[in-house]
DNA sequence: GCCAACGTTGGC
DNA sequence: GCCAACGTTGGC
């Protein structure tokens, strides 16, 4: 069904040595649990289906975009928090009261060569995204339609 | 490995 | 509700 809603457009960040474009390919899909912030857990809540993601590698050699996925759910309740022996287990949260959210998103496509957090901080029509700013944790941003494309378009 | 910047926690 | 302390993130 298709949503009457505009397409959103964010920006993924994801360590390649946990989780890397390369296994989104394999996988096809994947679920993204995990997510530990508010901030980025409530832009996953304003998510759905036919979103569009830049996806971006982190704490690496050559941090950058390195790919596209799309939404493919919206967000539901992130199983990981009632995990007790996981990683991202959450003492407070009940199966009442979640607390995280996860969505699935599935692989657009990996970029034929990165667009270099370098070569972002270079384009001045780039210069409002998120990732730019000093000090940016933010796992999930809100990017704008144009941020996407030109990301993309920068590779040729 | 360094360290600045950030979000979260918990004592008060 | 404040804020210091702490752990984490992530570019360099």
């Amino acid at each position: 069904m298709r949503s009457k809603r505009e397409k959103r457009y964010w920006l993924f960040k994801s360590e390649p040595s946990s989780y890397s474009i390369d296994d989104l390919l394999n996988d096809k899909k994947t679920v993204w649990t995990g997510v530990r912030n508010f901030q980025a857990r409530n832009h996953m809540r304003e998510m759905s289906t036919g979103d569009q993601i830049l996806f971006y590698h982190s704490s690496c050699k050559e941090p950058g975009v390195y790919g596209t996925a799309t939404i493919v759910t919206t967000s539901y309740t992130d199983p990981s928090q009632f995990d007790a022996k996981g990683e991202y287990f959450e003492r407070r949260a009940t199966q009442e009261n979640p607390i995280w959210s996860a969505v699935d998103i599935a692989f657009l496509a990996k970029l034929d060569k990165p667009v270099l957090l370098s070569s972002i901080r270079l384009n001045n029509k780039l210069r409002n995204m998120k990732i730019l700013e000093k000090g940016s944790r933010l796992s999930i941003t809100s990017i704008l339609k144009e941020d996407f494309l030109e990301v993309v378009d920068m590779v040729s």
